[in-house]
DNA sequence: AGTGTTTATCGTCAGGCAGACGACTATGAT
DNA sequence: ATCATAGTCGTCTGCCTGACGATAAACACT
């Protein structure tokens, strides 16, 4: 069939963040609140339209930086560094996903590490890092007893496919020191591993298991002791990126 | 910022499908050769807009019926069987990988057993089963040592993303199974982990690890001997999606 | 009938890795 | 000085895998 413009819908294409972090032992996103109707008030995640002249992954970086400030990790410059991951998540189109209109949502998983205040156009009421938990909650209560409503469109359904990916993908992969600052001790990284799981893992075992990968973790000769106890190692994140074989995520 | 229909720009949204099988002992792709511009006469991977009221899995369900026939495998209808396996790949957005406009396309993989030849609009010389190396191999020759176009738009790209999707995903999940018809043998199911990952498996240490994985195989009590030799038992897929442990792909 | 070929299936054995857990080390707090 | 905390090194056992021998049951020949 010859090109006919009319034989086409449009639609509006747009990217949504889910951006995690861990903070005090807990997996949390980034969440913002709505200026506008619909869902006016209720929090959401953080996105935009794409530009006519711009591609997913840039739109989706442009969003980050606009977010958080974040500029994102390029593998190619390995020494760069305080940049976070990015990658395409799923796309959500539903026809009825936006009241407004044909929405289509590219979204994308970033993951930081723990970062000061977060900044939703300079105003930081309008933003906060939750824990996925509570984010994830239908209609239940929070920590203070108030009510909490469900996030904005289908976001709970992305942030929920988010953090299944990020659970996932840290079992293979080293994407875990993405949470990490530059250097950062074993014990540190432990403690992502079992926020982002949500288990207690054995620290000799942990231990054992990422020192003894190659290319995992490349010690930096300087040690800390900012967590108490004995003065610990630092690393920097090595250049492997697979996990092989794997981190073994606890049954049950 | 208000509700403005002039703030984002329109885009075309498509859905492109990676379909493989597996045949004679070759993982194929399904081909249909582009009838207008731009890429007239070159080979692309199926796929068509997405309609104004349909998700976009149900466009690529239908688009899928519409190249091979096949419906898709719904899980919550255990018995239900010949359906493919389908689930989305990724969203392919750059501004300029369709000249004509700014076409936004969501990539679907589906999984089929060995199919009669397929069709595409009952026009049989418009659609083929293709080795994927052959529609990989930038502008290489054929086995008839015939000039091979790359595939048209970024679908060398999607087709390579595909197939290392589902390089990976036999791995740890029971999905080399939607490669095999209803009932289907163990020397057939290794039969496809090594036309997929295009390495051979020991036949008793694979034997050995798909009956021992409980869920994965479920015995229907009758024999075949299709392939000769020593009858071999049929099974059916268990209900076991996850395998754990995952079946290693050996290294090199 | 006998022999060879093919594929399926069962067994054995050694090495590697993970889970459980003991032991020791080096800090800061009381 | 003692305790609490966190880090690091070892040991042991069991499971799983890779390598590979052996047997079984069909078919195709001669």
């Amino acid at each position: 069939m010859p090109y006919d413009p009319s034989a086409f819908p449009p639609f509006a294409v747009t990217v949504d963040l889910v951006v995690l972090t861990v903070r005090r032992h807990a997996l949390c996103a980034l969440a913002v609140r709505r200026g506008e109707p619909p869902f006016q008030g209720r929090w959401a995640l953080p996105g935009g339209f794409v530009r006519a002249d711009e591609d997913l992954a840039q739109a989706a970086a442009r969003e980050l930086a606009e977010e958080t400030g974040l500029s994102v990790h390029d593998p190619s410059v390995p020494a760069q560094d305080n940049g976070a991951h990015l990658e395409q998540l799923a796309t959500y189109g539903d026809p009825k996903r936006d009241p407004r209109m044909r929405v289509v949502s590219v979204a994308h998983l970033a993951l930081a590490p723990d970062l000061p205040a977060p900044r939703a156009g300079g105003d930081a009421s309008n933003a906060r890092w939750a824990p996925v938990e509570e984010l994830l909650q239908q209609g239940g209560y929070g920590r203070d007893a108030e009510p909490v409503a469900p996030l904005a469109f289908d976001h709970a359904q992305i942030l929920a496919d988010g953090v299944e990916r990020a659970r996932s993908k840290i079992e293979y992969s080293s994407l875990a020191t993405a949470f990490c600052p530059p250097e950062f001790t074993v014990g540190e990284l432990r403690r992502v591993y079992e926020a982002v799981w949500g288990v207690a893992l054995d620290p000799r075992n942990f231990h054992r298991k990422v020192t003894g990968t190659p290319g995992f973790l490349v010690p930096t000769g300087g040690t800390t002791t900012r967590q108490g106890g004995r003065p610990a190692q630092l690393f920097r994140a090595g250049g492997a990126t697979l996990l092989n074989p794997p981190m073994l995520r606890p049954e049950v």
